[in-house]
RNA sequence: GGGCCGGUAGCUCAGUCGGUUAGAGCGCAGCUCUGAUAAAGCUGAGGUCGUAAGUUCGAAUCUUACUCGGCCCA
C-alpha cells in the first residue's frame, strides 16, 4: 500500500529525506561500482575555485552538469564523475597579499615564499565545505571524495610530463609577450586590474614624425620605382613615411612601421614642392589640410617592404642577418585616427610584438623595468614620459618632427600606487600553439557544441586567430615551470618526471633533499640545482604555470598519467563525453582542454560541450560583488527547494543565453509545474488508498477507455521527445515537454476521469483509470529523475519500491523508459485537441449568453472546418457532451451553421473599395440570399451579390441574435449551444444546483472526502419537488454520499448554512452519518 | 574598433520549410467551475514582432544597413 500523501508539501522537507535516503543506500556509489559491466560515460568536470562561496551562477552550471550523468546513468551507462578543485593562479594570491597587507612582489619575498605559498594552499581550500554542501544539496552527484587537485603532486607531475612532450617536440620556447606593467610596483597587471584604473582626459603627447625613405630599396618592389628611386638614389626630395604616436618614448624601439594591407596610401607633394610624404588616402586631409597634391598612390600591401631610416639607431642586425627596418602589412590599422601609419615598438604594444612574431623581428628594449631609458637615447636614465620632452626636442632638432600636439585621451594606471602603466615586453613561456592551427580548426568540427553557434563563432573565431599561447607567469603559487637553465652557458633542460631529476640533481646542493617528499612548489624545487653538460650548475626558471595549463592538463592528471601509454587512453577516460562551463571559458578552459589534446593526441578532448550563458539579475544587469545584486543560492534553496531551482534554470531559458534571475520566477516555476505535479500525484494517491488499488508490474494491455488509450499514447510520445531531446543534449526541450504533459494530464485527463475514480463500482473502468494514472506517474517519476532527482525519487519510493521489493530501490538505478511506439495513436491525439478546442468554444457560448456550466443543456452543434475532423471528432462526442453539461452533440454542415449566422457587409474594408458604388452595393446586398453568402463565405469562396464579387474580408459574420443556438465563431469553426429550456432540464439544473452546494457544506464543515452524511432540508415547494423526485434525490444522495436526505430540523450539531438558490431561500442542514 | 549572441504582450518565453487570424504562462479586470489542487476554465484589456530598406504573390521568419542590450577581444 502507498503512504498517503498530501496536497500540502514542503519541497526542502522533501529533499532532505532523500538525500538522506540516497546517503543510507549508497545510490550514488552503487551508481559506480553496480556498473562494472556498462560503457563509461565520462563527464569532465570543470574545477571551479573555492577561494570564494559558490553562486547561482555556479548552481547553473552544476545542474547541468548533472542532468547528462544521471539521464546516461539510467540509459545503461557508467557514468564518470571524479570532482576537481582549481588551487593556483593570482587570484588567490591576491587573497593572501590583502590578508597580509602587502601589495608587491618585493614585499612577497621579503616576507618569504615558504610562507606565502602555505597561506595560499589555505586559503584556496577555505569554502570547499561551503561548496560541497552546496553541490550535495542541490543534487550534484560528484565524486569529491575523491576530487583532483591542482596542487597535488601528482597532478604537478602529468604536468611536468606534458610540458615535457612538448619540449621534446620543439613546441617550448622563451619569447616575449607584452604586458600592462607598473613601473613602480615593477609587475604586471591582470587585465582585470586594469580595468580598475583607466583615467579619462590624460593629458598626452601627440606626434606627427617623418621616417625618411632609406636610400637603399629593395629592386623587387614596383612601389619605390614610381615614387622615383633608383639605384642612385631618389628623384626628388627624399619622401618620408608619416606616422603619429602619443607615446615618443617608444620611438627609441621603433622597428618597423604598419600599414593596413587593404587601404589606399598616398604619395603627396607639399604645396611648395619641397616634401613628400606618403600616408593613408583617407587621412590626407584632416592631418595635412588642403594644398598637397597626390603624386601616387599605392595598396598598403604594396608598400610591404619599403625601407625607411628609423628615427633612432636600435638594431642593425637580428640572428646574425643584416636588419632593415621596413614597412609591414597589419589587419590592426585603422583609418579613424593618425596617419594610416602605426608606429611598431615590439617591446612596447601587445599588436606590435604580434606583428614582431610574424615577422621576425627582434625585441628590442630601450627602457627599463623601473621605465627609465636606457642606452644612448635622449633623455637615458629619466622616467620614460619625461624622456618624451627630450626625445621630442631631438626629433625637432634633427627636422624628423612634423607636427608636435597633445591631446586628451583615456589611459590606464595602477589602480595601486597610480603610476601610468607601461605596455612592456617581458620574457615568457610559450606553447607554440599556432604550428597546429588547422588540426584545432579542424577537430573543432568533431566537436558537437550546444549552442551550436560557438563552434564556428565565438569558439572557431578564436582558434582562427591563434596566437602562441602563453602559459608562464612570473609568480609564486602555481605548478613549478620543469625548465633549468645553466648559469654557465645559458643552457636549458626540461625534466618530465622526478626520477630523471633525481638522477641529474646536483647531489652537492640537492643531496639532502627528499625529492620523493618534497613539496614541488616554490620555494622548495628551486633549491634542487642540475650539473649542466657543460659543468655548469643548472637552476630552475623562476616562472610558474598559468593556471590554465593546469586545467588543460585536467584530463591527464586528473588520473595522474605521466606518459602516453598510461592505461587511462585505451580505457575509455579519453575524451570526455560531455563537459558544460559558462561562455566566459571559450578562451580559458574550453580552449586549454582543446588546445593540449590537439597537440598530445590530435584529437578532441570533448565530443559534446553545453555553453552556458551568463546570468544576469532582475534587470537584466551583470551580477557582480562591487553591484551587490548577487542572489545567495540558498536563500533560493531553503524558500522553495533544490528542485525548484534545478527546474527554473534547466527550463526557463535556453541554456545558452543571458538570463535573467529572480526569486519571484523560481515561485512561479513552482506553482506552474512542481505543484501541479504534485497535486496530481497526492490526488492518485489518495484516491488509490481509498479503493484498495494495487499497482500490477503485469502488462495491463491496452486499455478500453478512448482517455485512457490517449493518456497512454501521448505519454509515449512524451517517452520518444524526452529521450530525443536528451540524446540531443537539450534538457531544456525535454523538460519543457514534460511541463506541457503534466499540464494536460492534470487538466485534461485528471478532471476527465475524477467521476471515474469517484464512482462508487470497482469496476474495470475504474482500475484503467488507475492503471493509466499509476503508469502516467511512475514514468514521469523516471523521466523527471536526471531533472528534478528529489521529486522523482519521492514518487518513485512511494508508487513503486513501498510495493514491489524486486525492482531498483532508486529511480537513479532504474532504467529510463522506452517507448511503446505502437501505442502511439496520433489520431486520437488530434482528436482530443479538437475536443478541447470545441469545449473551449462552447464554454464562451454559453458565456455570452450567462448559461452557467452547471445548468444542462439539450443540444450543442459543432461546425469543424472540414469534413474530415467532423468523422474525427464524433468518437469523442461523449467528453464534449460531458465537458459542456448537454445532452446532444450534433455536428453540422456549413449550411446548416448558416442558418444560425448573420452577414454584414464589412464597412471599413468595402468602404473604401467601392467608394460610390456602395449604395447600390448595399441595396444588391440587402436583396441576396444570406444563407447561401455566409455558406461561401465561410469555405472562403467568393460570391457574387448582384454586379459584385465578394470576398470573405469583404463580410462580417457573426452569430445570429435571433437563433435559439448562442454560437461562437473562431478560425473556421462554430460551435453552438442551444439556449432553450424544459422543466426537466431546469430541474435537472437545480439538483446539480442542490449537489454543488451541499459538497461545498460538506468541505466547510471539514468532512472527510468518504464520510458518509445526513442532509436536513427547509425550503420551498419548487426546491422540494427537486428533492423528493425519484431520478433527482436519487442522483443528490449518491452524489453526496448522504445516507438520507428528508425535511425538518437539523440535529443540533449538524453544520447549517441558509442558502439561495435560483432566488429561492433554503436551509440546509449536513451531518456525519452514525457507523 | 573587431567577433558572437539577443531584441516578439507589463514580465518570462514559444513561434518548425517564408504561408490562414503571431501564441503560452504569469500579472491585471470581470465572470464561471470545483470534494485532487496553493488549482482549472471563459472573456477582456495589453503587440509598429527594435528601426529602415530589399527579396517575394506573401516576411516575426530570408538579405543588408542601422539601433539598443549583453558577452568576449583589442
Amino acid at each position: 500500500m502507498f503512504q498517503p500523501v498530501s496536497s500540502k508539501v514542503s519541497f526542502p522537507e522533501l529533499e532532505d529525506r532523500n538525500l538522506k535516503l540516497w546517503k543510507e543506500r549508497e545510490v550514488f556509489r552503487r551508481t559506480w561500482d553496480d556498473a562494472a559491466d556498462k560503457p563509461l560515460f565520462m563527464l569532465y568536470e570543470g574545477p571551479p575555485t573555492a577561494n570564494g562561496t559558490p553562486g547561482i551562477h555556479h548552481v547553473l552550471a552544476r545542474v547541468f552538469k548533472d542532468v547528462i550523468p544521471r539521464y546516461k546513468t539510467m540509459q545503461g551507462f557508467r557514468a564518470f564523475r571524479k570532482g576537481g578543485w582549481d588551487t593556483h593562479g593570482l587570484p588567490v594570491e591576491i587573497e593572501v597579499e590583502k590578508q597580509l597587507g602587502i601589495t608587491t612582489k618585493q614585499e612577497i619575498e621579503e616576507y618569504g615564499i615558504d610562507k606565502f605559498n602555505a597561506l595560499c594552499r589555505e586559503s584556496v581550500m577555505r569554502y570547499v565545505k561551503e561548496w560541497e554542501e552546496l553541490t550535495e544539496r542541490i543534487g550534484f552527484w560528484i565524486d569529491m571524495d575523491n576530487a583532483y587537485i591542482t596542487f597535488d603532486n601528482g597532478y604537478i607531475q602529468s604536468g611536468w610530463w606534458i610540458i615535457k612532450e612538448l619540449w621534446d617536440r620543439k613546441l617550448v620556447y622563451q619569447g616575449f609577450k607584452v604586458t600592462p606593467h607598473c613601473p613602480r610596483c615593477v609587475t604586471s597587471l591582470s587585465s582585470h586590474e586594469v580595468s580598475l584604473g583607466y583615467q579619462e582626459d590624460t593629458e598626452d603627447p601627440s606626434v606627427f614624425v617623418r621616417f625618411p625613405m632609406s636610400a637603399e630599396q629593395d629592386k623587387a618592389l614596383d612601389a619605390v620605382k614610381s615614387m622615383g628611386w633608383s639605384d642612385s638614389g631618389w628623384d626628388g626630395p627624399t619622401p618620408s613615411v608619416l606616422a603619429w604616436t602619443t607615446t615618443p618614448w617608444t620611438l627609441t624601439a621603433n622597428l618597423a612601421l604598419a600599414v593596413a594591407p587593404k587601404e589606399e596610401y598616398a604619395l603627396v607633394a607639399s604645396p611648395d614642392g619641397a616634401e613628400r610624404l606618403l600616408l593613408a588616402k583617407p587621412r590626407v586631409e584632416e592631418v595635412l589640410g588642403e594644398g598637397w597634391t597626390v603624386q601616387a598612390t599605392f595598396k598598403g600591401s604594396e608598400l610591404q617592404g619599403l625601407r625607411y631610416e628609423p628615427p633612432f639607431v636600435n638594431a642593425t642586425e637580428h640572428e646574425g642577418q643584416p636588419f632593415h627596418h621596413r614597412v609591414l602589412p597589419a589587419d590592426y590599422v585603422g583609418m579613424d585616427d593618425g596617419t594610416g601609419v602605426v608606429h611598431t615598438a615590439p617591446a612596447y604594444g601587445a599588436e606590435d610584438q604580434e606583428l614582431g612574431k610574424t615577422f621576425n623581428l627582434p625585441t628590442v628594449h630601450t627602457v627599463d623595468l623601473q621605465g627609465h631609458v636606457t642606452g644612448d637615447y635622449p633623455g637615458t636614465g629619466k622616467f620614460v614620459k619625461e624622456a618624451d620632452v627630450d626625445i621630442s626636442a631631438d626629433l625637432t632638432k634633427r627636422g624628423l618632427m612634423f607636427r608636435q600636439e597633445a591631446i586628451l585621451h583615456t589611459y590606464p594606471f595602477c589602480w595601486r600606487c597610480g603610476t601610468p602603466l607601461l605596455y612592456y615586453a617581458k620574457p615568457s613561456w610559450y606553447i607554440r600553439t599556432t604550428e597546429y592551427k588547422d588540426e584545432m580548426v579542424a577537430l573543432n568540427g568533431d566537436i558537437n557544441w550546444h549552442p551550436e553557434h560557438i563552434q564556428q563563432g565565438r569558439f572557431g573565431e578564436w582558434l582562427r586567430n591563434n596566437v602562441d599561447w602563453a602559459i608562464s607567469r612570473e609568480r609564486y603559487w602555481g605548478t613549478p615551470l620543469p625548465i633549468w637553465r645553466c648559469d654557465t652557458c645559458d643552457e636549458d633542460e626540461c625534466f618530465g618526471d622526478l626520477d630523471t631529476l633525481r638522477e641529474r640533481a646536483d647531489a652537492a646542493t640537492t643531496g639532502a633533499l627528499d625529492l620523493d617528499g618534497l613539496d614541488l612548489h616554490r620555494p622548495y624545487i628551486d633549491e634542487v640545482t642540475v650539473i649542466c653538460k657543460c659543468g655548469g650548475t643548472m637552476h630552475r626558471v623562476p616562472e610558474v604555470l598559468d593556471c590554465w595549463f593546469d586545467s588543460g592538463v585536467m584530463p591527464y592528471a586528473q588520473f595522474n598519467a605521466t606518459s602516453s601509454d598510461d592505461p587511462m587512453f585505451t580505457g575509455g577516460q579519453f575524451p570526455a563525453d560531455y563537459i558544460c562551463e559558462a561562455v566566459d571559458q571559450t578562451r580559458g578552459w574550453f580552449y586549454s582542454l582543446h588546445a593540449l589534446a590537439v597537440l598530445l593526441r590530435n584529437k578532441p578532448s570533448y565530443k559534446n560541450v553545453i555553453c552556458l550563458g551568463l546570468i544576469l539579475d532582475d534587470r537584466g544587469e551583470k551580477m557582480s560583488k562591487t553591484k551587490g545584486n548577487i542572489v545567495e543560492p540558498w536563500s533560493v534553496i531553503n524558500a522553495h527547494g533544490a528542485d525548484a531551482l534545478r527546474w527554473y534554470l534547466l527550463t526557463a531559458a535556453p541554456p545558452g543565453n543571458a538570463r535573467r534571475f529572480s526569486q519571484d520566477l523560481v515561485e512561479e516555476s513552482v506553482r506552474k509545474f512542481l505543484l501541479t505535479l504534485w497535486n496530481t500525484y497526492s490526488f492518485f494517491v489518495t484516491y488509490a488508498l481509498l479503493d484498495g488499488f494495487e499497482p500490477t508490474s503485469a502488462d495491463p494491455g491496452e486499455p478500453v477507455a478512448e482517455l485512457d488509450r490517449w493518456g497512454i499514447s501521448e505519454l509515449n510520445q512524451l517517452i520518444v521527445d524526452v529521450t530525443a531531446e536528451m540524446e540531443g543534449y537539450n534538457p531544456t526541450d525535454a523538460g519543457r515537454k514534460i511541463e506541457a504533459f503534466v499540464g494536460e494530464l492534470s487538466t485534461w485527463y485528471v478532471r476527465r476521469s475524477r467521476r471515474r475514480f469517484w464512482k462508487s463500482e470497482n469496476d474495470g473502468d475504474k482500475r484503467s483509470a488507475y492503471q493509466t494514472l499509476y503508469t502516467c506517474l511512475v514514468t514521469l517519476s523516471k523521466l523527471l529523475a536526471p531533472l528534478t532527482p528529489f521529486i522523482a525519487e519521492e514518487m518513485y519510493q512511494n508508487l513503486v519500491v513501498a510495493s514491489d521489493p524486486s525492482v531498483p530501490d532508486s529511480v537513479h538505478l532504474a532504467v529510463f523508459p522506452k517507448a511503446d511506439t505502437a501505442r502511439i495513436d496520433k489520431e486520437l491525439g488530434e482528436a482530443t485537441q479538437l475536443v478541447m478546442k470545441v469545449v473551449s468554444m462552447g464554454r464562451a457560448a454559453r458565456q455570452k449568453v450567462q448559461a452557467k456550466v452547471r445548468q444542462p443543456l439539450a443540444e450543442v452543434l459543432v461546425m469543424p472546418k472540414t469534413a474530415a475532423e467532423g468523422a474525427l471528432l464524433l468518437p469523442l462526442a461523449d467528453q464534449v457532451r460531458d465537458e459542456l453539461n448537454v445532452k446532444q452533440v450534433q455536428v453540422i454542415s456549413d449550411a446548416e451553421a448558416a442558418k444560425n449566422l448573420a452577414v454584414r457587409l464589412n464597412g471599413s474594408v468595402v468602404g473604401p473599395k467601392y467608394t460610390d458604388r456602395l449604395p447600390s452595393l448595399q441595396k444588391a446586398f440587402g436583396t441576396a440570399d444570406k444563407e447561401a453568402v455566409i455558406k461561401a463565405a465561410l469555405t472562403g469562396q467568393p460570391v457574387t451579390v448582384g454586379e459584385f464579387t465578394l470576398d470573405a474580408e469583404d463580410l462580417d459574420i457573426s452569430p445570429s441574435s435571433d437563433s435559439p443556438f448562442a454560437g461562437v465563431l473562431d478560425g473556421g469553426y462554430y460551435v453552438a449551444i442551444d439556449t432553450r429550456m424544459t422543466p426537466e432540464l431546469k430541474q435537472e439544473g437545480l439538483a446539480r444546483e442542490l449537489v454543488h452546494n451541499i459538497q461545498n457544506m460538506r468541505r466547510t464543515a471539514d468532512f472527510d472526502i468518504a464520510d458518509r452524511i445526513v442532509v436536513w432540508y427547509q425550503c420551498d415547494a419548487a426546491l422540494q419537488e427537486v428533492l423528493t423526485s425519484d431520478a433527482m434525490g436519487e442522483y443528490i444522495r449518491t452524489e453526496t454520499l448522504a445516507v438520507r436526505v428528508e425535511e425538518g430540523t437539523p440535529d443540533a450539531d449538524a453544520h447549517v448554512e441558509t442558502l439561495k438558490i435560483e432566488g429561492m431561500e433554503l436551509t440546509i442542514g449536513v451531518k456525519r452519518a452514525q457507523g
